[in-house]
DNA sequence: TAATGGGGGTTTTTT
DNA sequence: ACCCCCATTA
């Protein structure tokens, strides 16, 4: 019999022994989400059914192992591991690559990360020469996620520009156009965004004879935090199980957060219309947080003008809890003096680093403090945000993994190519024309591609073209080379280009050969990179590993990446209105909402201990000394706020106040006397 | 043609 | 504060 940590509920329990049809489960948090769905997947191993003929899907593979680690770990038996499971994405993947043949794609597609899209959105866009004109055009970034959103929702063009980018929303017809030429460049190079995963793995499940093959072979179906599925993705999901009721979703309304996704808690509440015969089942008992914590939470829940589904109740007291505090600070740098001091404090009382977390709405919300925390020694992760902005020459290593399966790549030909010094946009250019045969095509065979690689080298300045022919000749897979020692010379190969771009070169490389480690296993090295483009490392400082195995950290995160994740002590900071809600997402009402549903994950997260931080000001960094006031965020109403303690700005200390930085323009005196003027 | 600097407009969250 | 675009310089 399955024994969890700790017994299952009676809901819990009639959830993980449910018979063989289609059931939902509306978990609020805390409430024991993950464990009925481990204590389900067990029961139906112990029913029999074979492993690999269970799918779970997840929303980030890390809820994936954790759910599967938690089966074998009751189980003992490592057949566990052949559970098919992961993200739909990284499922789509490996559909993709086993079905290219029927779907039309070539064998070594590549996968192209945000990033990648952007830039490929920006070459197609210079190439037919749409520039700026008096209205600018989105920058590339937004223009992708514009572009996702129209095919993630099925939402005309001109309506998601006028919400999204209205200042441009008459231009409607040049970004139509432009959307056009990307899906058809998209196509010639062999490259697959992200979107392109879910939309080929749609045509493939909708497909009459391929979706019925792919459908039969999952006897059961789980699906967990399906709030967060956008239209593809159910699409996906409904023809999968076009033939078969054994599907289990699990999910929560109230903590629907992926909506600029094209994600939909409807699909959640109405998925009786997508699976007949669904019977539901709600888990309201919450063994995460103290009484005080949730009374916060409901407080918050009740001034959702729709309501949440869940309404929170203690399953068992949490010892040594206190009440939820407002902390007001005069200014941002008080705020990270303050959430120092506290982590400090709580550290000192026995709350570890790594049972802590610091929670923000926006990745860059966290800058100054983590000056502060590094001026101050306290090691720390960050999770959310950019992770690959310093990451870059990972992407260069992958550029080539990419190339090797795939020649056609020209997004992967542009970055290698202009690593090399002197190499340019231009030359890159003409370099990449150089590779085309007489039909304008990029051979896609090695055979056929080597003379066009020498004729590409000619075109290369002098002094480049030694490295650049190593290099060129290092994609070539020798025979009887392993799939590691084809990847290691492919690092060598790129090693001086890496040396060369950037400063700090002897980190990079290190970084470089864990990637080589990682192609062990792999059996293309196109599906090393577009597996590492799927699950990129979640933390800043990830890809060198874990530096300090044995060491404490805090956590800092952005709100979406700590979902599902729980700690003794929570600190949100920059709850103030324009922050936290976003001041990006009070153009629409659903936007709103989501931030509602943002903060209450966010206050949720927390088990003993939760802050909330409110800066009174902030300071404008282009003018010296000038500032404005912040509203507190208008999540903390009046019901919300007789939940929290409030404790109001501290006297300034001037012990604190450090001898350089921004801080020092505002000496603690000045913030005195603004105080009390306020008064 | 690559690299650099100034001016102006946008600024979020992730697979 | 960042990114994008354009102009200038080497």
């Amino acid at each position: 019999m399955f024994a969890p940590a700790r017994e299952l509920n009676a809901r819990q329990r009639e959830a993980a022994n449910f018979p063989d049809a289609p059931l939902r489960v509306i978990a609020g948090p805390g409430t024991g989400k993950t464990t009925t769905l481990t204590a389900r997947v067990h029961v139906l191993l112990e029913r029999g059914v074979a492993p690999e003929r269970i799918l779970l899907l997840t929303f980030t593979r890390r809820a994936a192992r954790e759910i599967l680690g938690r089966v074998r770990a009751s189980r003992g038996t490592d057949d566990v591991r052949r559970v098919a499971g992961g993200t739909f994405h990284s499922q789509a993947h490996h559909t993709l690559r086993r079905h290219h043949d029927a779907l039309g794609l070539p064998e070594g597609f590549g996968v192209l990360d945000q990033a990648d899209a952007a830039d490929l959105m920006d070459l197609v866009r210079g190439e037919l020469g749409i520039v700026s004109r008096d209205k600018r055009l989105p920058k590339k970034s937004t223009l992708t996620a514009l572009y996702s959103r129209v095919v993630n929702t099925a939402t005309p063009l001109a309506q998601v520009m006028g919400e999204m980018t209205p200042w441009c929303a008459e231009r409607a017809d040049e970004v139509a156009t432009l959307f056009g030429a990307f899906v058809a460049r998209k196509r010639t190079l062999g490259l697959l965004d992200f979107d392109d995963l879910l939309l080929y793995w749609r045509e493939a499940a909708e497909d009459a004879a391929l979706g019925a093959t792919l459908g039969a072979a999952y006897d059961h179906i789980l699906v967990d935090e399906f709030q967060d599925v956008n239209r593809v993705q159910l699409d996906v999901l409904v023809a999968l199980r076009r033939s078969d009721p054994r599907v289990t979703l699990v999910g929560d309304d109230a903590q629907a957060i992926y909506g600029f996704r094209g994600a939909c808690a409807r699909y959640l509440l109405d998925a009786h219309a997508h699976f007949a015969g669904l019977t539901t089942i709600t888990l309201e008992l919450n063994y995460r947080s103290s009484a005080a914590i949730l009374a916060a939470a409901n407080a918050l829940a009740a001034d959702a003008p729709e309501g949440f589904s869940s309404h929170l109740r203690e399953a068992v007291p949490v010892r040594g809890a206190r009440t939820p505090q407002l902390i007001h600070c005069r200014d941002e740098r008080d705020q990270c003096e303050t959430v120092t001091d506290r982590v400090l404090e709580l550290y000192e009382q026995g709350v570890a680093l790594q049972r802590q977390a610091v929670l923000f709405r926006a990745a860059h919300h966290s800058g100054e403090l983590e000056i502060e925390l590094a001026r101050r020694r306290i090691p720390f992760v960050k999770y959310g945000g950019l992770r690959y902005l310093e990451a870059a020459h990972v992407k260069d290593l992958l550029a080539a993994f990419r190339l090797t399966d795939n020649p056609r790549d020209e997004m992967a030909w542009f970055r290698l190519l202009q690593l090399l010094p002197g190499v340019g946009p231009a030359t890159a250019r003409a370099a990449v024309g150089a590779l085309r045969d007489l039909d304008g095509r990029i051979p896609a065979t090695h055979d056929e591609l080597a003379p066009r690689i020498a004729a590409l080298a000619a075109t290369l300045p002098d002094e480049t073209r030694d490295v650049a022919e190593t290099l060129l000749a290092a994609f070539v897979r020798h025979r009887h080379e392993t799939l590691s020692v084809h990847a290691e010379r492919l690092r060598v190969a790129i090693s001086p280009l890496i040396q060369g771009a950037y400063e700090d070169a002897t980190a990079r490389l290190e970084d470089l050969g864990a990637l080589v480690a990682a192609c062990d296993q792999a059996t293309r090295l196109s599906d090393v990179a577009a597996e590492q483009s799927l699950e990129p490392p979640a933390s800043t400082g990830d890809l060198a590993g874990p530096p300090m195995v044995d060491e404490d950290w805090l956590v800092l995160s952005t709100v979406h990446s700590a979902k599902g994740l729980e700690f003794d002590a929570v600190h949100i900071i920059h709850a103030a209105d324009g922050n936290f809600p976003a001041d990006m997402a009070l153009g629409s009402l659903e936007g709103l909402e989501e931030e509602r549903r943002l903060f209450y994950v966010a206050i949720t997260r927390a088990r003993r201990d939760l802050a909330l931080y409110v800066p009174l000001r902030y300071h404008h960094h282009r003018v010296r000394d000038d500032h404005s006031w912040a509203q507190p965020s208008r999540f903390l109403s009046d019901g919300v706020r007789s939940t929290l303690a409030d404790i109001p700005v501290s006297a300034p200390n001037p012990r604190e106040s450090s001898p350089s930085g921004p801080a020092a323009i505002d000496g603690a005196g000045v913030v005195a006397r603004r105080l009390s003027e306020l008064w």
